[in-house]
DNA sequence: TGTTTTTTTGTGTTTGTGTCTCAATAAGCA
DNA sequence: TGCTTATTGAGACACAAACACAAAAAAACA
């Protein structure tokens, strides 16, 4: 678990199964099949807690030929099972689908730093509350919500900063 | 404008320029040419209230040979200019690009309904100051956020079972 | 006005994600 | 063990969107 990762974190949340358990669960109720590929991204994406795209786990999955390797297509088509299954969330960001961890994990949403790129993670219950109000004015059943709050963090800020400083000082 | 636009619009927004003028404005800032296919462009996308995608403006406009007609990339790069010059805000839905007035049009979010795939939008004062005051507490700056909320509409489940288009206008 | 300079456009090409096809392979089961 | 059926990987494909560059158009200049 990087540094990074480990800042924006929120603390994990008890549930009865693993991953892998549930996932089992999921391909069981299906009729599909627990293969070594599907088991071999599953390890894969819960090795660490972060935000990745698609290519970004095939980089960290074996090169093609080692032995382990998993191809792009079933890479793409287990994400997809995934998320299915409750195991990962997907969404859009500067236009590439962006995964992360949702079983286990609490419900959230996002600032995204413009300057660096990185996404952190917030929790608020107001805003769920406000959403939920929100909804049943409008007669709409809510299933999910999705919140990107765009911006500059406060490192960027801060860098700016010190920056701008020792220009002066000079 | 059609009924639905009617129904799902909220009112306009006092602005003391037209688009045109406003996008005029732009384009002499940053010393750039106020040519035919802009104002083409321009003017197709302000003759409705809608959410739409860059194929359906491209269908919207002249085709291929008739008098008028503006090339792919061309509306491409105009589409980028507008929300450059805060015409237009655009957001990725089910993987495709999607653009919706800002400028002379209120700030809002949107009910998503997957079963007919219709956006409808909603106002609340109170979202943006959780926003704030969450951004404050994090010390992140907010530039902007877009907030989707996914479930099913009103008329979905009362049974309207409507087809709708994948994009549909508003 | 005519000429020069610069931006813009359109055609064709390319990229980048993500998906599809289908023969070969492997999981689950009797 | 052998059978049935889901799954995989290689390669081809689909699609939105961006690129490159010569030609056209607009502004600037003379």
């Amino acid at each position: 678990m990087s540094a990074d990762s480990k800042l924006n974190s929120l603390p994990p949340v008890q549930v009865a199964l693993t991953p892998q358990q549930r996932f089992n669960d999921y391909l069981q109720s299906r009729g599909m099949r627990n293969t070594e590929q599907r088991r071999k991204v599953l390890d894969c994406v819960y090795q660490q807690h972060d935000h990745f795209d698609a290519d970004q786990l095939l980089e960290r999955l074996p090169a093609k030929g080692q032995e382990g390797y998993v191809s792009r297509p079933t890479v793409y088509r287990t994400l997809g099972e995934f998320c299915d299954a409750g195991l990962l969330r997907k969404f859009v960001l500067d236009g590439r689908s962006v995964y992360e961890h949702d079983y286990g994990y609490p419900q959230h949403d996002h600032f995204y730093c413009s300057k660096c790129e990185k996404l952190i993670e917030f929790q608020s219950e107001e805003l769920l509350k406000i959403r939920d109000d929100v909804a049943k004015a409008h007669n709409f059943h809510v299933r999910t919500h999705r919140l990107i709050i765009t911006g500059v963090c406060e490192d960027c800020r801060k860098g700016h900063r010190r920056v701008r400083r020792k220009v002066d000082l000079i």
